[in-house]
RNA sequence: GCCGCGUUGGUCAAGGGGUUAAGACGCCUCCCUUUCACGGAGGAAUCACGGGUUCGAAUCCCGUACGUGGUACCA
């Protein structure tokens, strides 16, 4: 049995939005499940619309994500080059191939020629223009034109593309590993251009070639291109590579959370989340798009999170780690109906990691966002503690911000919500305290809390009315964990001085 | 227009001839908590429609509707 090798075949035109990142996922975890090669393709063929810096971005992306490919561009293999645009003479080889045993030819219609064509069709009435069986002969293509006119034009270097010669009323079936067995007519299918005029193959030549190429078993792709695969089955079949394609796979999409439509990197700025692995930055119109990691999702979430959008794995088992993705993979349970995007559920999945997870797995990460943020917490240790205490009321790293930094900085103290009620034996009753957590041998959450309770029985004030005030003494404002788990950590002096603060703040009549 | 794929609460979804049609997110109520969360207990909310087949259909078949994708010298 061949040794499965799957490939991601992303093209570097912009930020790896979540169907990508999906389909990256589904292709390495089917990959690892069957002990084969994730292998990272790149599809550049297109070079109008190539950007600058996108590939290493898609590296990069991958790696954040721990999908990282045993095979591609950085990281090499035995059957590269990873880059379409470095196999360019591979591929005419092939389409002239095609053209010698007559399932091409070539056809030296401009584009110009085709529109104009295309606008008196459809002025006349009839539906879209196919270049195919119907019109070839009409046209100008080494079908139409005799042997010698074609040489001609081919000697003076006319530019011209090699389209297939798809024969009408066949019937092609295969079958998809998640849809069953699909069958299409190839009367509905046209001519599809396979080598473009400059010389570059269009991604229906070059994925069939490269994936023979590259020997790949198993193919999956958005449910974009399931009405091009009989193009492709074909010309595995043409170049007589029929008994060595891969299986198929075309992946449910995924879909705007507001109806209509595919997710498009414009909606997460018009509707407010993320679309991107990580911030994408277009250097042609200097945009700069927010990704998952930026804005405070854990790899580990988003990578959950993605897999359950048209997957599970039966059970109501929703919190998987990549091991036990690997282990639960199967290609039979991924849904065959797209799914819309719910930011909230994104959302929900990061809330339970960040709480699974042991902190140090993102400490480093917090200690970015909080120095981001003018934050400097230089122990570790109690860094560690800190965000042990407030992880359960975190949904995204970035809330580690407001929910940690008051350990490490003296808040700014909003007391308008007490400072109303503020009364003498409120204040009589802090230094009370005070003067008592001076005198403590430790410094425990248990002792603080009686003693704090005992002086206020003794003084005639109820806890309730006193320990809001502690609260915003302490924090600044009314959120955080328990106050006396907050003094705890904060320590003797700390505590004293915030209090004191607090006081004379209270205290001051303005 | 034509061709393909799809359709279980608002969203993700289990279920594939007999179920009180799971579960999760979100929403609501209550409890816990003298903050905010976590947690706990409840609640509202679903098989797109119409025909078949069958003793029996969310489940199988056919239509329709709707959604979605393709219909480029883009991927």
């Amino acid at each position: 049995m061949r040794k499965i090798r799957v490939r991601f075949a992303p093209s570097p035109t912009g930020g790896l939005h979540l169907g990508g990142v999906r389909t990256a996922l589904f292709n390495y975890l089917f990959a690892k499940k069957n002990n084969g090669d994730f292998i990272l393709r790149i599809e550049d063929t297109d070079q109008s619309r190539y950007v600058e810096g996108a590939e290493q971005y898609l590296i990069d992306c991958l790696n954040w994500c721990g999908l990282q490919p045993d095979e591609g561009p950085d990281k090499r293999g035995d059957y590269g080059p990873y880059r379409q645009s470095e196999r360019k003479d591979l591929y005419r080889r092939y389409a002239e191939q095609l053209v010698q045993s007559g399932h091409a030819y070539y056809a030296f219609d401009t584009p110009g020629e085709i529109e104009e064509l295309r606008e008196k069709l459809k002025a006349e009435g009839h539906s879209n223009l196919q270049y195919g069986f119907q019109v070839r002969d009409r046209m100008k293509n080494s079908l139409s034109l005799s042997q010698a006119e074609t040489n001609a034009l081919l000697q003076a270097n006319t530019p011209h593309v090699i389209r297939i010669k798809i024969n009408p009323h066949e019937t092609i079936s295969f079958e998809d590993m998640i849809r069953g067995y699909v069958h299409m007519d190839t009367t509905s299918v046209d001519d599809k251009v396979l080598l473009k005029a400059d010389g570059m193959p269009t991604y229906h030549l070059a994925v069939v070639v490269d994936d023979y190429l590259m020997k790949i078993t198993h193919a999956f792709r958005g449910e974009e291109w399931l009405p091009s695969a009989p193009v492709h089955i074909l010309l595995w079949k043409y170049l007589g590579w029929e008994n060595e394609m891969p299986q198929w796979a075309h992946l449910p999409l995924i879909l705007k959370p507001d109806g209509n439509g595919k997710l498009s990197k414009r909606d997460g700025e018009r509707l407010g989340f993320p679309v991107f692995a990580m911030q994408w930055k277009d250097p042609a119109t200097g945009d700069v798009l927010k990704g998952f990691k930026e804005l405070g999702f854990l790899p580990e979430a988003f990578i959950n999170m993605l897999a359950m959008l048209g997957w599970n794995d039966g059970t109501e088992k929703e919190i998987f780690s990549m091991q036990e993705l690997i282990h639960a993979f199967s290609v039979e349970r991924i849904h065959s109906s797209g799914a819309k995007f719910d930011y909230e559920k994104a959302k929900w999945f990061n809330h339970e990691w960040i709480r699974k997870l042991p902190v140090a797995n993102y400490i480093a990460e917090v200690k970015r966002i909080l120095n981001k943020h003018g934050i400097e917490a230089a122990d570790d240790d109690k860094l560690e503690k800190v965000l042990n205490i407030v992880k359960d009321r975190c949904t995204l790293l970035t809330d580690f911000v407001q929910q940690a930094s008051f350990f490490f900085k003296s808040p700014v103290i909003d007391i308008s919500s007490v400072k109303p009620k503020w009364e003498e034996k409120k204040s009589l009753f802090f230094i009370e305290v005070i003067r008592s957590y001076e005198l403590l041998n430790t410094w425990q959450h248990d002792d603080l809390e009686k003693d704090f309770k005992e002086i206020a029985a003794a003084n005639q004030v109820k806890p309730g009315e006193v320990l809001p005030a502690f609260r915003i003494m302490l924090v600044g404002g009314k959120y955080g964990p328990g106050v006396f788990d907050i003094a705890s950590v904060l320590g003797k002096e700390e505590t004293i001085t915030r209090i004191r603060n607090g006081l004379s703040l209270l205290n001051n009549p303005i």
